[in-house]
DNA sequence: CGCCGTTTGTGAGCCGCGCCACAGCGCGCT
DNA sequence: AGCGCGCTGTGGCGCGGCTCACAAACGGCG
């Protein structure tokens, strides 16, 4: 019974899947029933850089940072990925060890694709394939963009682009601005960006006070999009 | 007669190259005449960041600089290819503008892969398709590294790290050593790591005092690898 | 050969920002 | 209520590395 209504889960979460919509129902079930769906508790770690990895992660409930370590400590936050998202395709493709560490930020759900049950799917459907590949050069344009901006941009810019990322990707309009639907403390938001807590502090507070943003029970509110834009592309 | 030639010599390239080597003959040669070869002069652009894209380049002869500039002028080189790599794929792949300019930096022979003769042969042969997402993933983990290290470590290990990439890729070794077969001004090393031309002569001067690397008709000479580790890897 | 644009070598000064120290604060747990 | 822990707010110090300024070497070219 419990087995059945899992699987029913399986199938609509494919269906609904922007990679995966578009497949045959016949092809869809059967990658359904191959999945396998995992729990992980807040803060739980999923994978680590260097593990082997021949899997990739859709996530159907909470929220997975993707971040790695320096020796003496530091965090970088590569990305946060959403309900809806997709992580680990990489090792997945390559089949080399994973590059980052995958940390659950909330209760998470995670479908888990192997590389056996994928890899016939993606040689018999060409269009499966170009979407991956469409994936693959997303995120190169996206770290790509990351490092340009820390190459050549200063604390404040770089910060405030950060916050503009998480508009887009967390943002729900209401009446004050856009609220930023998701808790980051300002440790984390510093690794977002590679400035450290102390600094992503001053920087808050100072866009507070000129009005740009403002901070409601934790959440961050952009009042001044504008503002924020200036900001982002101020001198270099 | 040259156009026989030029064939000749386009066949004999894509049976050389290692993305193409694996097709059919038949397959090769219908893409082999009708790509394109270009030339560039050194210094010249053979395309620019934001132009719109839909091909890709293999190197026949010759060197790219892959780079991106900022807003203020500094330069970030990417990556530089050398003959037989290849370059451009993102902007075919995906459709969108090109991410970054290419500029010659020798005299350098090109051939040029158009997507709509590329397009039909991806998804015909699932292998070509997976050769090309190994290609982006490598890349991938190219970047999210030069990013790593940007944010953890400071400019001596960055710097370092550049110098033994470039052995990887333009190392000839030596009675002295391994010498890097490519000229590069103390500028162009600087845009490679993001460190002012200033630095990078310093810790060149410094690192030729202590005999880690030697200067020889401006070429450079790694001459402990061993030490050069160390400073990669030290501290953070 | 002499001129000029480019590259190299080096020192002084400055500044952004990381690091440290510490003080309030909220929140959960017992 | 009381304790402790992790988060926030702020100020000061120090340092890495960028900027600026200039001198010297090094080609390439008329």
């Amino acid at each position: 019974m419990t087995a059945i209504r899992i699987n029913f889960d399986k199938d609509l979460v494919l269906a609904g899947h922007f990679l995966l919509k578009h497949l045959e129902r016949e092809e869809r079930h059967r990658l359904a029933t191959a999945a396998r769906l995992s729990h992980h508790a807040r803060g739980a770690m999923i994978f680590q850089k260097g593990d082997p990895g021949d899997s990739m992660m859709a996530v159907i409930r909470g929220r997975v940072k993707i971040c790695c370590h320096s020796m003496d400590g530091k965090e970088l936050v590569l990305s946060i990925i959403n309900k809806g998202g997709l992580f680990g395709e990489i090792a997945l493709l390559d089949g080399e060890p994973r590059t980052a560490d995958a940390v659950a930020l909330e209760e998470t759900d995670l479908l888990v694709l192997d590389r056996s049950q994928l890899m016939p799917v993606l040689t018999a459907r060409p269009d499966l394939a170009f979407r991956i590949i469409s994936v693959l050069c997303q995120r190169l344009r996206q770290t790509s963009e990351h490092l340009e901006d820390t190459l050549f941009l200063e604390a404040p810019s770089r910060f405030a682009r950060a916050l503009k990322r998480l508009g887009d990707a967390f943002g729900k309009p209401g009446p004050e601005g856009l609220r930023l639907d998701i808790k980051l403390s300002q440790q984390q938001l510093g690794c977002l960006v590679g400035v450290s807590r102390e600094s992503v502090n001053k920087l808050l507070n100072e866009w507070q006070r000129a009005g740009v943003i403002e901070m409601d029970a934790g959440y961050i509110v952009i009042r001044d999009t504008g503002a924020l834009d200036d900001i982002a592309d101020s001198c270099g």
